[in-house]
DNA sequence: TACTGCTGTTCCGTAAACGGAACGATCGAG
DNA sequence: CTCGATCGTTCCGTTTACGGAACAGCAGTA
């Protein structure tokens, strides 16, 4: 999977900034409410410092909004992106012999993704909802139409792709046999 | 709105380390694909530090999963939750003369839920799509059942309840209006 | 056995995030 | 105008998260 969507300091402290003076109240009323320093919070809102997980969960708490609200875009789903793949994480099952990841995926029309190789003994298992895919194996890609299923080792680099002008949706599960 | 979930900074460790075993690749050799030191990425699996935004960011993104996954537990909405009310933060608009926060919300049947005052101007937008809610100033609650609409001035503390024993379903548009 | 290479933890000096205090600016009251 | 209060920023000493090195433990090899 590509790396996620960049929470973006200055962005983050952009939103912490909106959200407070949604809310009518001073820099200070806030800093003293979540009880960390007006420097913080001020270098935070500025985007001059890179604010410890807990400050962050300490303001947004008083602000009444989950962490979410001011890492990403307010909307936007926690999602994987790459050029093509659009995916967002569900679930993860920790199993005694293997681990799953369960992703919901969309695939836009009109270019590939090229997905690296994973450890050996990973598995992707893909079922198509809407759409055409071809994926699997950079060198022998598979071809799905809605309801089909995919399977194959992703030990090798492996391809995304939709065909014909129509975006596939699909579920993505991996599977992470555990080490012995 | 109540305080949001909590991310347990040991529970964060945790699943830090449940997603590197599950790739399976070793604390060293993920600390080096990162670029953390091996010592930060030790102590936040242990739970014995308290990570920045940048470190947890570095680490996730080779992990290739959204941050949010790591922060709560996977398939959680990014929920703010209370006794009775269960809402989730769809949208924020910043508009030019007011700030529009927009959520879905749940109510449980059986318990009420008391919501602090906020600012003066704040108004709250209640639509309800199944069931029957109760809610409004503390001292002067308005009832509505599916397809009715809600407003009052939450510069006062209000309450939120579901009449009867079915569920309440709807959508609670908060107006922040801007500062003059 | 000793050696090599790896694991994950611990130690340590440095860089930086932290809270508190001091700052100039702005506003309303007297 | 002066005073007091509050605003947000900046300075500063303390705390702590950081990366690198050193460490013990374990596997495979000669």
């Amino acid at each position: 999977m590509p790396p996620p969507s960049e929470p973006d300091p200055t962005a983050v402290g952009r939103r912490v900034r909106a959200l407070r003076e949604a809310r009518g109240i001073s820099l200070s009323a806030l800093a003293r409410l979540a009880q960390v320093g007006k420097a913080t919070l001020s270098g935070l809102e500025n985007g001059t410092r890179n604010p410890t997980l807990e400050t962050l969960y300490a303001i947004t708490a008083q602000l009444g909004v989950p962490l979410t609200a001011v890492l990403f875009e307010p909307g936007a789903e926690p999602t994987v992106r790459g050029a093509a793949v659009n995916a967002i994480l569900l679930e993860v099952f920790n199993d005694s012999d293997a681990t799953y990841e369960l992703y919901r995926m969309r695939i836009a029309p009109g270019t590939d993704q090229l997905s690296p190789a994973h450890q050996a003994g990973v598995t992707e298992h893909v079922t198509v909802f809407a759409g055409v895919l071809r994926a699997g194996p950079a060198d022998a890609p598979l071809t799905a139409a809605a309801g089909d299923h995919l399977r194959w080792a992703s030990d090798v680099p492996h391809v995304y792709a939709a065909v014909g002008d129509e975006e596939v949706a699909a579920t993505l599960l991996l599977r992470y046999p555990r080490k012995p």
